[in-house]
DNA sequence: CAGTTATATAACTTGATGGATATCTAATGG
DNA sequence: CCATTAGATATCCATCAAGTTATATAACTG
């Protein structure tokens, strides 16, 4: 599974939002998710595998952590594309000063 | 299919940096892609759907433009880390300068 | 008009993904 | 120790996505 692919699924996308704010223990990402604690599991070692989040042991319980590294590939993907829809969203500025 | 999906395949990808340079008709993306026409055709019917791109009818051809205003989603969504890693490079130089 | 070119759609196959339940492991607390 | 809690792994199933071949549609071309 590529990064692309981990960062397309809502779950995912809702665990790295979760661990943008903090550090969190698997559990409290599973309260937070609507699916099995298994799934979420499943989610989380796809995620750790990408490089996306890292864990730390602290007892019996996994804290998770954003690595956000990880999403370089992707910003370096659509960073030409930013440049793309800037000169559309000037030449709209434009020509709504024009129409003023 | 949402965006985020959309963006996840390869040949999509391929297909939307292609587009990136210049309007292409059909056949043009099918020679790029080594996967069947029918393929490519069903890929860029997808990118339709979620708007990342236009076409063209002229003539027998079907010229294919990029949308990229359609990524602005993926933008926001990265938007928050992008920040994140702003701060982890500038952590990491500060260390670096701390340790000459 | 007949044949060819460009592209889309239909139908089908296959593999991967995401979810569930059941089970295993390891740490904690009494 | 034993029961409980935290989390991972195993297995299974249904769905879906991506590819293929075959066919349809429509526009050019001689």
């Amino acid at each position: 599974m590529d990064l692309f692919e981990a960062v397309a699924e809502p779950n995912r996308r809702r665990i790295l939002d979760l661990l943008r704010e903090r550090e969190r223990p698997a559990g409290e990402l599973v309260e937070a998710l609507s699916i099995s604690q298994p799934g979420v599991s499943k989610h989380l070692r796809l995620l750790r595998e990408t490089g996306l989040v890292g864990v730390r042991v602290e007892g019996a319980r996994r804290l998770y952590r954003l690595e956000p590294a990880a999403l370089a590939d992707l910003e370096a993907w659509l960073a030409p594309y930013r440049r793309f829809w800037g000169e559309r969203l000037a030449a709209l500025e434009r020509h709504l000063e024009t129409e003023q």
